[in-house]
DNA sequence: CAGAGAAATACAACCGATTGTATTTTTTTG
DNA sequence: CAAAAAAATACAATCGGTTGTATTTCTCTG
């Protein structure tokens, strides 16, 4: 049972006495075939128990039906949202995934740029790793007009497609909102400033607070690696200051970040929202979980991977064609919560 | 520039004056090709830009340095985990993974199945879907002497390899320690039972309080799909009964039914851990958010997914022999948090 | 230095589907 | 019913490595 040998088109050929060539072209319905032969062929395959030979299939046609897909980690909420999407998405057209982690480390994202890239994927989705500056190891799949899109994290400088949400405008909402929550003096707790989501919130931030004439405070504004412990140390930081040199509100980068503070902040006593009020960012699913529940913005991951897959395989069917799209921005919105609603 | 065709192992070979088969030796490290032979080899490869074809290696040689995953969905918490952990090991054997969501639909599980199948992947790693009873469809992996290793939800009569937790013992574990704590009228709400995870935990659960003579009353199993809304759900049940019917401890099958559960009768002024102790199972983000801090067993989702991979690449390069080894057990271990702890 | 043995390299078939073109068969038409 | 057009099928080269075996080259020994 176990030795049989593979089942090739030419097993299916002799069987029913015609070529090879009919075979391979009626089993993926070529019109010029037959009606009454396809079936046959079918029938055939099936009895045979025939398996497409997917090898043979790119060696030739030089499509592997494959999309690459690297992300920084794999283990957070919105990268599976996104990869969710992303799979759903894939699988309805026709395509597989490769998935590959870069841990945040540029030369892992090269490494997986080049086996994505000897895999012959049909193209690639990228979220960058924090480090990445030049966007370089990438340049082989655009000289081989290999469709790339970027997503979330995308190169600044990039002049390839990007699928993102418009952070600056998000975080210009978060801030206005807190203003008409009548905050006065908000810090925000950013991320690496290299990377697009994290400026353009900043960004974002800095202009809200502008067009309703508040100062902007230098020292106001924190940058780390939003984690728990970055989230934890926040909250020292503010305990530190002198009470009246304390934010009414504190507006995170992340969820993560924004809820380790609250938690580290409410154990050292301080009211929340009233003496301060906090926003996220992400909608995770722990924002919905801490007391109070966490004002944030809704990142649509999974339309974002929904979107990306779609992207790549209508430009690979000769639909649109996606070096015609700069830029597509997916909607998100401010979500209140009563972390931050300090007026009823 | 972005024109130019392929460069092949012949085009070296040409460029050398040598034979086709002495560089893609050459290019294996193969010892009977000469040392000084390879490094030339080496270094008009990389002079000239080629990158070999997986496909045209993978047709002669059968292997394709490719695992198949199978999950049942890929946004959850500890999903994720385990794909991170899957990559890492993955990457580090020099394997790539394909990932596909069965979406919990046996059908797709099927479909996915054969996908990977015909993708030729070297071995298989696979979470069950809720509603697969019979694994009949990875019978031509079995057929074709493919590893196949399941791991979390495993086949419940499949004599092949399964990477488990000792989800018996777990809950047993968790059980006692509510009884413990004073607890006697202990709710458990499981998922379906036709899944090994959670018919274990039951059994666990059941024989715990034989063990400490409490009796087993049914109205106190619940079974559920353990969402959010079957948390909050499980709640309203719990209020509508007679005060002393109530249970006095509810243990769920995993964080997210036990979160929204909690929540919701917290909202209804019930005390967490005074009036009902709580414990999960899975150690999710948001049992160290939630007020209490839950009560969990942590489940080493990253340490399951480098085990699976491991275990699969092991026994492909000749290692160890997948079929020896039946059932490959993880440690797991009680998180006690406040949501529990009645007696200080 | 001849001859045996080892080392290095080459030959050639092969993996299995795809595809442009040629050929055969069937259908249509005047 | 013959000729032309359309439909269906077949031929044969090709994709690019891999591998068992044959051949050549080199090394060593007596």
């Amino acid at each position: 049972m176990s030795e049989e040998k593979e089942v090739t088109i030419y097993d299916i050929a002799k069987q029913l006495n015609i070529s090879a060539t009919t075979v391979s072209r009626g089993l993926k319905d070529h019109p010029t075939i037959n009606i009454k032969t396809r079936k046959k062929i079918a029938e055939t395959a099936k009895l045979l128990g025939y398996r497409s030979n997917t090898f043979a299939s790119s060696l030739r046609s030089k499509r592997t039906q494959t999309l690459g897909v690297i992300v920084p980690r794999l283990n957070s909420s919105f990268m599976s949202s996104v990869l969710a999407g992303m799979e759903n998405a894939a699988n309805k057209e026709g395509y597989n995934l490769i998935i590959a982690q870069s841990q945040e480390q540029v030369e892992k994202e090269k490494e997986n740029a080049q086996i994505m890239f000897n895999k012959r994927v049909d193209g690639l989705l990228v979220s960058l790793a924090y480090g990445t500056e030049s966007i370089q190891h990438f340049e082989v799949f655009f000289s081989k007009k290999i469709p790339v899109i970027f997503f979330d994290r995308v190169a600044a400088h990039a002049d390839s497609t990007s699928i993102i949400i418009d952070n600056y405008s998000a975080a210009y909402q978060v801030t206005k909102h807190l203003i008409s929550q009548g905050c006065k003096r908000i810090m925000h707790v950013g991320g690496n400033m290299l990377l697009n989501v994290y400026s353009e919130r900043l960004r974002g931030y800095k202009q809200a607070l502008a067009d309703h004439k508040l100062p902007f405070t230098e020292k106001l504004v924190l940058t780390g690696n939003l984690t728990e412990e970055c989230g934890a140390e926040t909250a020292q930081k503010i305990l530190k200051m002198k009470v009246k040199d304390r934010p009414d509100a504190v507006f995170c980068a992340n969820d993560t970040a924004a809820v380790y503070c609250m938690i580290a902040l409410k154990a050292a006593g301080i009211k929340i929202p009233g003496e301060i009020a906090f926003a996220g960012f992400n909608n995770d699913p722990i924002s919905r979980v801490v007391e109070p529940n966490l004002t944030t913005v809704n990142y649509p991951g999974y339309n974002m991977g929904q979107a990306a897959v779609t992207g790549i395989t209508s430009h690979l069917n000769g639909g649109t064609n996606i070096s015609d799209t700069n830029t597509i921005v997916l909607r998100s919105e401010l979500i209140v919560r009563d972390s931050s609603v300090k007026k009823k």
